[in-house]
DNA sequence: AACTGCGGGCCGG
DNA sequence: CCGGCCCGCAGTT
């Protein structure tokens, strides 16, 4: 029996490497025979031996003509990755919805019975830039097919980067993209995906959609202020200008409620609502806690996300409330917020300060427009830009421990380590799913009393600040700072700010969460080998105009009628003799490998290297993110800790930016 | 406006 | 025949 099995797992592995023969990415192929591999799995007797590897305990394939039927329905999986089945009760809204945390679009498999989607990928930057928070951009494609066109080549919303953004499409199903499969049967909605995204995940939806409601918001506000400032001048200003507009902003966060569905809300207020249900039951909220330590937020591109006109929200708030502005002027005023939140949240009322309490992991902050928003701390670089409020979710995740995306795969894998041999911990096994959670530890030598000394020492405005935050975290039962991953970013911020005289706090808060580590340039190296192939740091450009359909189905890119290269070199030679204000011919010479490498290496001159310095890629590789030694990290500056009791180097990620005009024809 | 599901049609293997 | 994809349509959010 036993050579029967190991012949079936042969000539599966046989078969599947003869099906990836015409993919050129080896590193796909790999991948998609350890796939076969998984699938050939399915016998029972084999399922001890590899179901480590499964993330799913179920045998059946969606196209079986019977499924079974289960008694224990699954928790839904909002980001499920690998080829995995689930099957859930037809009670779960996400699941009668088909919701993914991926970017899923339809796809016809003629098959009325069976649901399949296709994923679309991400959106990334061109120049593969970091947010003051260290985050990357990692957009949501659009659904729609016009308005997914119309995303291609926008600015990076990073308003210091000049990049444009690139459709990173989805390959993770043998070369394919990774498609899931919904079917109703039984009164149950059974699930199946094949493949591994490799590609990072998109922003949640819920951001995606918050985006857009915002710079709705923003235009309206702007109208309403262009209004007044007419007004003004034909009425002519007053000395209490001042107070008026503070008393209009008030009312504003009071009175500005939205008139959006339930369900489809994406404004802050209704978000509240949404969360208070949850925790008047005692739960942690499921709905719209889409997003993870690998999804950074990104909202559109404006001098300062913290200084942005935001203020739905006021209606909410946490005891870690920083209200940057007006705080000590209008005390009153967060009052007022403390007690709605106390009836909004009565069960969090018992929590005061208390940042240690597991179960709540994000904390409240105030922007300088007066709104209050949570600051989900979901992850070292997931750090959520503050117009969007997210649920109490996820730990931060150690930078040690979590692999950069562009280091590997974000295989959610639970309960299985990671081609770094990081264990992945089941959300699930602790009441929360989809949120890989691993805590933070503090630097050793970074306390509070180095915190305030170095306040006294710097200006008032960082004392304040060291002050508020630091009282916000404060746990009056242990008495100590609770948070240590906010305290080392107090010291080492507010520290900082004496070397820049022109930051201010939203500065400062914009760089609230640590910028971590997956920029260490001494990441453990993949063990897993797939890294080493996708390596990579060539420049996945998309055209600007959508193309003529390839004849060839195999190269093209999904859905959006825009192509990649397979091959840069190839691309590069055909685009040789194009004018130096092409575009595409731009982006692609001066943006490959600038974003890994040395530091030295992104300098303006790094762009000016010969070509054949450059990170090259196997043949047929697009993946713009590499994991070699050589292209594997992001800008970062080493710098002493300022702390006088920590004398640890640390991490400090800096913007080398290049300024490139771009033409567009 | 965008999302979602459906289905016709085309293409390549 | 199958799978992937494009596209249009209609209903929904």
């Amino acid at each position: 029996m036993a050579t029967e099995m190991v012949n079936i797992v042969v000539v599966t592995e046989k078969l599947r490497r003869l099906k990836c023969k015409k993919f050129r990415d080896l590193d796909t192929c790999r991948q998609s025979m350890m796939t076969l591999t998984e699938e050939a799995t399915f016998l029972p007797s084999m399922q001890d031996s590899n179901s480590d590897r499964m993330s799913s305990h179920h045998k059946w394939d969606i196209n079986d003509n019977t499924l079974p039927v289960v008694n224990e329905y699954d928790v839904f999986k909002e980001w499920p990755d690998g080829n995995c089945r689930y099957v859930y009760s037809g009670d779960v809204e996400d699941g009668r919805r088909h919701v993914s945390g991926w970017a899923m679009r339809n796809t016809n498999n003629h098959n009325a019975l069976i649901l399949k989607k296709s994923c679309l990928g991400v959106f990334v930057c061109s120049h593969d830039c970091s947010l003051d928070s260290g985050d990357k951009v990692h957009l949501r494609p659009a659904i729609c097919d016009k308005a997914r066109r119309k995303q291609v080549g926008k600015a990076c919303p990073n308003s210091r980067c000049s990049g444009r953004l690139e459709l990173m499409s989805c390959r993770g199903h043998c070369g394919y993209p990774v498609t899931h499969f919904w079917r109703n049967l039984h009164g149950a909605i059974y699930f199946q995906a094949k493949g591994i995204h490799d590609h990072p995940q998109p922003e949640v939806k819920a951001s995606a959609e918050a985006r857009r409601h915002n710079k709705i918001i923003r235009q309206q506000e702007k109208l309403m202020m262009m209004n007044i400032s007419v007004r003004k001048r034909l009425r002519g200003s007053s000395s209490t200008g001042v107070h008026k507009e503070i008393h209009r902003k008030k009312l504003k966060s009071f009175d500005n409620l939205c008139s959006c569905s339930p369900f489809e809300c994406t404004c802050a207020h209704i978000r509240v609502n949404q969360y208070q249900s949850a925790y008047m039951d005692g739960q942690q909220p499921d709905v719209l806690r889409r997003s993870n330590s690998w999804t950074p937020q990104i909202y559109e591109a404006s001098s300062s996300p913290w200084q942005r006109p935001f203020s739905l929200d006021t209606n909410h708030n946490q005891s870690g409330l920083y209200k940057s502005c007006d705080l000590q002027e209008n005390r009153p005023y967060i009052h007022e917020e403390q007690n709605l939140l106390s009836t909004l949240f009565p069960s969090m009322s018992n929590q005061s300060r208390n940042y240690s309490d597991s179960s709540v992991h994000n904390s409240a902050f105030c922007s300088k427009s007066g709104s209050v928003n949570f600051l989900h701390r979901f992850g070292s670089r997931g750090i959520p830009m503050p117009e969007i409020l997210y649920p109490v979710s996820s730990l931060p995740v150690d930078p040690q421990e979590r692999p950069d995306f562009r280091s590997s795969r974000p295989i959610d894998r639970y309960g299985e380590k990671d081609p770094f041999g990081f264990l992945y911990e089941s959300d699930t096994d602790k009441g929360v799913e989809n949120s890989p959670s691993v805590r933070v530890k503090a630097e050793p030598g970074c306390d509070d009393s180095s915190t305030s000394l170095l306040a006294q020492k710097q200006g008032k405005e960082t004392q304040y600040l060291s002050n508020v935050i630091g009282n916000s975290l404060h746990d009056t039962t242990t008495n100590k700072l609770c948070d240590d991953f906010v305290n080392i970013d107090v010291l080492d911020h507010s520290s900082q700010l004496s070397a820049y005289p022109d930051t201010t706090e939203s500065d400062v808060f914009q760089s609230f969460v640590p910028r971590f580590s997956t920029d260490i340039p001494n990441m453990p190296p993949s063990t897993s080998g797939q890294c080493q192939m996708v390596t990579s740091s060539t420049p996945q450009y998309v055209e600007l105009k959508p193309m003529k359909r390839n004849n060839d189905s195999r190269n093209r890119r999904p859905s959006d009628g825009i192509q990649t290269p397979l091959s840069y070199n190839a691309k590069q030679s055909e685009h040789s003799s194009q004018k130096q204000t092409d575009s595409n011919y731009q982006s692609s010479v001066f943006n490959e490998c600038l974003p890994f490498g040395d530091i030295s290496s992104h300098s303006a001159g790094a762009a000016q290297r010969p070509l054949s310095n450059r990170c090259d890629v196997p043949p047929g590789t697009t993946r713009p993110y590499g994991t070699d030694g050589h292209c594997g990290h992001y800008h970062s500056d080493m710098y002493q800790c300022p702390s006088a009791n920590c004398s640890q180097m640390k991490q400090q990620l800096c913007n080398h930016s290049i300024n490139i005009t771009l033409t567009y024809n």
